[in-house]
DNA sequence: GTCTATAACTGGATAGAC
DNA sequence: GTCTATCCAGTTATAGAC
C-alpha cells in the first residue's frame, strides 16, 4: 500500500507554480474527479466506475493507486488538507501578531474562515469541489479517517484560544457551542445547495461567496459577543416561551 | 404504484391519540427502521435488505408498501412533515398574536426554532431520528421529493416576513443569507454528530438540546440584528483585515 | 503503469404461491 | 398482506497479460 505523503514529489522552486497542470498524471485525473463527484454524492452515492469514466482512465487503475474505495476517498481529503491547515494556521499567526494584546472577536473569526472562504471563492473548481466534499463529511463522519482530522481539530482549539483572549469572562463551553453553530453556517455555506437562491427568488445565489464572507463572519462575531457575555449561572426566568433555565453553570 | 396520502386511515377521534403505537403494523415498523438508518448514513448508505431487517419483516414487504427505494424515503420524509408544519406555522401565529406591533428578532427566531427543537428533546426516538434526518437532506437535496419542500419552504418566507416587521430596514437578501447562516447552526445542531463532545473534550454534548436551544436563539438573533443592521449599499471600505467595526446599535 | 477479463458478491425489484 | 424464490444489473476488487 502506497504512502501517499511518499508519492509528492519534491519542490524545484519556492512560491505556487502558476500551472502545475501541465499535463496531470493518471492518479491526479482520478482525484479531481471523486472530488467532484464526492462533493455532490457523497461516499455511497459514487461508483468507482462513475469516477474513472469522469476521469478517462480505466477502472483498475483507482485500486491500482488508492486499493479501495475508502483509500480514494481519504486520498482525495489528504491531498488538500495540509496546505489550507497551513494556511489557516498562518492566518491565525497573522492576525495575533498584529492585533498584540487588543484581540477581537471579528478578528479570530476571520482568521478562522477567511482562508477558507477566499480559496473556494478565488481557487479554481477542485478547490470548490474539495470544500463542498468537507461541508459533506462534516455533516456525515461516517467516512472519514482519524487521521484527517488532525488537519481540522487543532484549528478549532485555535479559535477557541483566541476568541477566549477576547472574551476572558466566556465559559468554555459557551464557546465551543458557538463554534458549533459557526461551523453549522460555514457548511451550509461551503454545500451551495441551491436552495437560498429559490428561496430568495434569486436575490441570493449560494455560491456568492463574496456576498456571504463578510455577512457570515459579522454575523457569527455578533452571536458570540451576545451568548458568551450572558451569564448562564443561575437563570430561573419565567418558564414562559423559549427561556429555558439551562443551570449551564461553566 | 399506490397513493401515500390515500393509505392513511381516516382518524375517528379528534386530537392525537395517545399510543397510536398499541401494536404498530408492518408498514410503520418499516418507517421506523427507515427512519433511523436514513438519518444516520443517508439514502445511498442504505438498503432496504437493512431496512426490512431491522423492522423483522420480509425484504419484499417494503416494496409492497412503498414500490421504491426512493418511495420508502419518501415516506418517512412526508410521515411526520404535516405536523411538524402545522405546529410550527401555529407557533408563529401565537407569537404574531401575543406580540401584536412589537415583534422581536428574538421572537421571530424563537417561533421558528422552538417547536423543532423542542420535539427533538422531547419527543422520542423516532422524532429525533426524523430530525436528524431533516438535517441529513438539508445538506443533500438530491432525493427529497419536490412535495415535501411545500411543508418548509413556507415556514422560511414566514420567518423572513416576521423578521423585516422587526427590522424594516433590512434589505430582503440580508434576511435570506441570515436565515441560510440560521438554518446552517441548526442542522449541524439537529445531527448530532459527536463532534462537540470531543472537541470540547465533554463539556459539551451534541445531543444537549436544552443547553443549545438559548443560546442558538440569541445567537441568531444578534447575528441578524447585527447583519441587517448594516448599510450594504457601497463597501469599499479599506482593504485591510477583516475588523470590521462592529456598530452593534440597537 | 495501463488495460482486459473476470471473480465474487450485493443491490433493487418482481412473480407468484399462500 | 406476507413470504419464497429468483432475476439481473451493477458493484468492488483482483489476477495477469502487455
Amino acid at each position: 500500500m502506497p504512502k501517499a505523503a511518499a508519492r509528492k514529489p519534491p519542490r524545484a522552486t519556492v512560491g505556487r507554480p502558476r500551472k502545475e497542470h501541465a499535463r496531470p498524471d493518471a492518479r491526479n485525473l482520478i482525484l479531481d474527479a471523486a472530488e467532484a463527484l464526492f462533493s455532490t454524492r457523497g461516499f455511497d452515492g459514487v461508483t468507482i466506475r462513475e469516477v474513472t469514466a469522469l476521469a478517462n482512465v480505466d477502472t483498475a487503475l483507482a485500486h491500482y493507486y488508492f486499493t479501495t474505495k475508502q483509500g480514494l476517498f481519504d486520498a482525495v481529503l489528504e491531498r488538500r488538507a495540509e496546505e489550507v491547515f497551513a494556511e489557516r494556521m498562518a492566518a491565525f499567526d497573522r492576525y495575533e501578531a498584529e492585533a498584540g494584546k487588543h484581540v477581537t472577536i471579528e478578528g479570530a473569526v476571520g482568521a478562522f474562515l477567511s482562508p477558507l472562504l477566499q480559496r473556494a471563492r478565488t481557487g479554481g473548481v477542485g478547490w470548490k469541489n474539495y470544500f463542498r466534499l468537507l461541508s459533506v463529511v462534516n455533516n456525515d463522519p461516517m467516512h472519514v479517517a482519524p487521521s484527517v482530522l488532525l488537519y481540522f481539530d487543532p484549528l478549532v482549539h485555535r479559535l477557541v484560544n483566541v476568541l477566549k483572549k477576547a472574551l476572558p469572562e466566556a465559559s468554555v463551553a459557551d464557546l465551543y457551542w458557538c463554534f458549533q453553530f459557526l461551523t453549522g453556517s460555514l457548511t451550509l455555506a461551503l454545500s451551495r445547495t441551491g436552495r437560498i437562491d429559490r428561496l430568495s427568488s434569486g436575490l441570493c445565489h449560494s455560491d456568492d461567496l463574496a456576498a456571504i464572507e463578510p455577512r457570515l463572519i459579522e454575523y457569527c462575531a455578533s452571536g458570540i459577543r451576545c451568548v458568551c457575555a450572558k451569564p448562564r449561572k443561575t437563570t430561573p426566568a419565567r418558564p414562559g416561551a423559549h427561556e429555558s433555565r439551562t443551570g449551564q453553570n461553566r
